[in-house]
DNA sequence: ATAGTCTTATGGTAATACGATAGCGATCTG
DNA sequence: CAGATCGCTATCGTATTACCATAAGACTAT
């Protein structure tokens, strides 16, 4: 995918950091190496530098280089910020605080969505579904539409925060479908677990809806699961001793 | 509050934009005009742009110019842009976001954080809550260790994603405070409940710590539902208490 | 030990040229 | 003549280059 020099440029750099290429707290090599190393103009560098610190990824200053900050302190709910994330390959930390994120989320979205949903969301959110009726039994692009819905759900809570959250979420759905997709014929025995969760929001019923959200929820559970135990010993991070329960 | 050139730059275009002074879908002026009127360098500006378009407030094009993207667009979860928000006066809709927000994370990070809160968490937020405790007393900054007392318990639940949404949270637990301290002696009374859902995470009861923590978020309910009325036709205002002290 | 300086990185300025594109207008066609 | 298409152009952002300022770690001489 090539853009312009800069894109380019912050897409090299945030992917390299995001990937731990160079180690936290660690110094990026000065502007003028990364210049030579790039092939790039110095304005370029010093303006892809800009956009990485102001997604939180690092921090720069004179004399003292240009370091990279610690994982809890970059906007993990910026969009290039997962993507490079899913590039560099999904830890199993990530995706189980994707999953808990989720399970907080969708369920509280899904209940604002059944009481503040306009027609128009419903009516996007029956259009995905439609789509993902439609992949099912004649095949065509499933994942894009069982995203679309649940982008929906969140859309329609009317909430800027959780809405922003769709991006991220998006990340863990696409994984945990490339999965359920894969395997058994998961898009057909997931199909009614939505309808019942649109259902539930078209009738304004919030507690149902929450109820249904949580069943979709748990069915991917189970796939979430293998992934983070066959995923167990890829690399990084330092998490404190609690995560020692586990193993 | 002056920082360097590229700080001022990046803080001065970003307030305008979230203030509203450019009309969404709107063009900013073209780079050679910002130059002028803010008196800095070409490069400055296309920095502070580039800063701008990290956080997802605007977007460029060649002969398009710099258009302000619509608000559900930005990065939300971007200190910077609550700082920015909340500069510009906390809108209604804004505040109940995060008011619904905070239901729905605050308990779900204690929940967690009754399972996975480490010594050093608990210490933490009893640090704070020991500065809680003697600003009561003895007088002292009640908000900040308040403030550092919620930020704890976010981080130890120990997950990414929450923890990011302090920073948020903040800006709504600030005005919230800001209010219950100058009203009555709102400290005073919210003191053991903030022991109540302290103790719950030290005995690692999630059920307890759960129904503490929502009592605390109710006790503000009242004061939060104040502000969204009274300030309904206030066009904006700033920080209230931080003036207020200096004066 | 400490004050002064030196070094080296980012921070900031300025001038210049390039590139992409929205929109206009000329041209061609039915 | 109406209308669509193609190409030009003005106007933005994009990119390069060179140069000076400034902050802060490191070194040194007292």
């Amino acid at each position: 995918m090539i853009k312009n020099v800069h894109g380019n440029t912050v897409d090299f750099l945030g992917e390299a950091v995001v990937a731990g290429r160079y180690t936290e707290g660690g110094v990026i090599p000065p502007e003028p190496v990364l210049c030579e190393e790039l092939g790039v103009s110095r304005t370029v560098v010093r303006e892809a530098i800009k956009s990485l610190v102001a997604k939180g990824l690092i921090h720069t200053g004179p004399k003292v280089g240009t370091r990279v900050l610690s994982a809890d302190q970059w906007n993990w709910f910026d969009a290039d910020v997962i993507a490079w994330q899913a590039k560099a390959g999904l830890t199993a930390e990530f995706i189980r605080d994707l999953q808990d994120l989720r399970r907080v989320v969708e369920p509280a979205a899904v209940r604002f969505a059944a009481t503040r949903a306009t027609l128009e969301d419903i009516a996007r959110i029956e259009a995905a579904y439609a789509g993902m009726k439609q992949a099912v039994y004649e095949g065509g692009d499933y994942i894009t539409f069982d995203l679309r819905f649940h982008q929906g759900l969140l859309a329609a809570s009317h909430n800027r925060m959780l809405v922003q959250m769709s991006k991220a979420l998006s990340a863990l759905l696409r994984t945990s479908f490339e999965l359920s997709t894969a395997k058994k014929d998961g898009p057909l025995s997931s199909l009614p677990m939505h309808r019942a969760v649109l259902d539930a929001v078209i009738a304004h019923n919030p507690v149902q809806a929450e109820k249904a959200i949580f069943a979709l929820i748990d069915s991917a559970h189970t796939d979430i699961e293998e992934i983070l135990t066959s995923r167990r010993r890829l690399p990084r991070v330092n998490r404190p001793a609690s995560e020692l329960r586990a193993a």
